[in-house]
DNA sequence: AAATGTTACCAAAACGTTTTGGGGAGTTAT
DNA sequence: ATAACTCCCCAAAACGTTTTGGTAACATTT
């Protein structure tokens, strides 16, 4: 393979007018050399050494997308496919590369993910599925690198977020039950570390308390964003109180509305004559049912594109906003019944 | 954040024994200055910078995937996220890390993935959703550095190829439809340049021919793999027809029987009373859609995770097997009735 | 006692770029 | 005619590693 040394001999100039001629930010080097230097390198076969670029240049920007998991579990989601999606179809838009990692439990244990930037020369890191309970997060406040969460709320100079106003969605989705003359709610829960699962329980928490209604600790079900948790969580609430205590669900995720309209039907009851369920996220899975979930769209994938977009902001500027939220919407569909 | 050198200056070492106490395969090195390197370089927060390791060693054994999509249409679908799962769960099982890059069409006119590899100092490359028409496909036959495909046969002295038996697997299916007395069959074909389409045909076509089944040209539908065109066609086919020419309808994908089992039942006829349907792919869908969908798991996730073995296994020693068959698996649901 | 081997380290070159500090040739202003 | 400026280009240092060739110190063999 060709090196820059190559090109140089092969064009008759030195190695630093070649290099130049392939950084568009340099002018004192004339049109017509320029375009001789990406000929003969098209016809020599030459393009630049990423990893000698990196060295040289300490402001490379180049960005990063990465995913912290739990050890178990499966590393990738169709919430993280869907956020990638509107990732890479930013990057696509703009021409920029993106290098993803999926890294798992035993990274955050070994490292800090400031040590992961100068490792693989990277300035701009988008992070993704990190919880609250992330030991490295506080690091990011006084990070030397660029950073863009999303879904996690983490101050600081140069970190930046994009969120679902998740206390406001959530407020609207309790409403959409309460406007449907629903008084007995049961609450199914997220994962009681993560910070979404606070900010929905305070959306519900609002609306409920705007409308006087009451939400007793038994009508709050801690199914940590699971199907299984929920379709048992539910099975046991059905067997203890029947048709007495409630008339619709609402789930802090569709993944648990899944299990909870499966939980309705296997004890014989109908969705949504007998009992509504409202899901949240707006997955695939959502519209698969029978029947379909009316459900609160977070519009992954529109964070996904966001989220790069305010990296390269930020990366340029860091005057810019620090939070983004993305719209939500609530999609009504036929898991929940007026009464 | 400190180089080696600031490393050497704390140790009072010099450079290069700090980095021989790095990698593990020097072995003229005390066992105790390797130790205290280590220990001194988590005391003032020192770790490697890829980069420089990449540019010193050519041959630094890092790994990449590579998911090339066309223009248009979605970068990732939930057959990649298998892939990359089972992937991830390889690299996380050894510790080693890979990139991602999701690159567009517009990379397959610019770049060779030679070139790719160079610049990105990879020396293993995993090649996803590449199809037939891609040009750049022949050079990796004299490539010189190691590749696994997924899912596309591509021969080569350092390219290996991760595979299902799709002519065996679809002869399959064809003969459950047969076994259950299915006679008049309908094809939906998947995209006409893509190798596993063909693969696929010919092993409808050898089950159809070995119990001397007919399978004429206007129950051969063009469907691009596309849910949409399959509910287009389908309805078309039924409009035309109705019950009179076929009592199943084979898909070369899931998300086809997913447009055809919509399509059969907004034209007011039942699955599977009236018209059987089979997939093939074993994604979620086709466990969500009533009724569920009989199908062939291809089992992407362990593809994914075969693909970075086989990869490792070439980069040690090139005279592996360079073609595995990742084992299929028919899944009955409820999709087809017996006739 | 000299020759040989072994161990544990060092100094310096190399990897392929970017960037800095010049500097020659040509043009314009004094 | 000299000075000042502009336009292009060059030479060399720098980036942070790995790797090569060497050697001082000590142990072992002859």
């Amino acid at each position: 393979m060709p090196t820059i040394k190559d090109l140089a001999k092969f064009t008759g100039l030195s190695v630093g007018t070649v290099s130049r001629a392939f950084n568009e930010r340099y002018t004192d080097i004339s049109a017509e050399t320029r375009v001789n230097v990406l000929r003969a390198a098209r016809e020599i076969g030459y393009s630049p050494n990423k990893s000698a670029q990196n060295l040289a240049s300490k402001s490379l920007k180049n960005i990063a997308l990465l995913s912290v998991r739990d050890d178990k579990g499966s590393y990738i989601d169709e919430i993280l496919l869907r956020i990638m999606t509107g990732a890479f179809s930013y990057t696509s838009e703009f021409g920029i590369e993106m290098a993803t990692y999926m890294l798992d439990g035993l990274f955050r244990k070994k490292k800090t993910y400031d040590r992961f930037c100068v490792e693989h020369s990277v300035s701009g890191l988008l992070l993704f599925g990190i919880g609250l309970d992330d030991p490295h997060i506080k690091c990011l406040v006084n990070h030397p690198h660029i950073c863009v969460t999303v879904d996690v709320e983490a101050d600081g100079e140069r970190v930046g977020n994009v969120l679902t106003d998740d206390v406001t969605a959530f407020d609207e989705a309790t409403m959409f039950l309460i406007d449907n003359n629903h008084k007995n709610i049961v609450l199914l829960m997220g994962h009681p570390g993560a910070t979404v699962t606070g900010a929905r329980w305070k959306g519900a928490q609002n609306a409920l308390k705007r409308n006087n209604l009451p939400l007793p600790v038994h009508r709050i079900l801690g199914c940590d964003f699971k199907t299984e948790e929920a379709y048992r969580k539910v099975t046991a609430f059905l067997k203890m109180y029947g048709k007495t205590e409630a008339t619709a669900f609402l789930c802090m995720s569709d993944s648990m509305a899944v299990g909870t309209i499966r939980a309705i039907q296997d004890c014989g009851y109908n969705v949504p004559d007998d009992f509504s369920v409202m899901g949240y996220d707006g997955l695939t899975v959502s519209e698969l049912t029978t029947p379909k979930i009316t459900t609160t769209d977070q519009n992954f994938i529109q964070k996904g594109y966001m989220a790069v977009k305010l990296l390269r902001g930020l990366l340029e500027d860091s005057s810019e906003p620090h939070k983004i939220y993305v719209p939500h919407s609530l999609i009504v569909r036929d898991s929940v019944r007026r009464i």
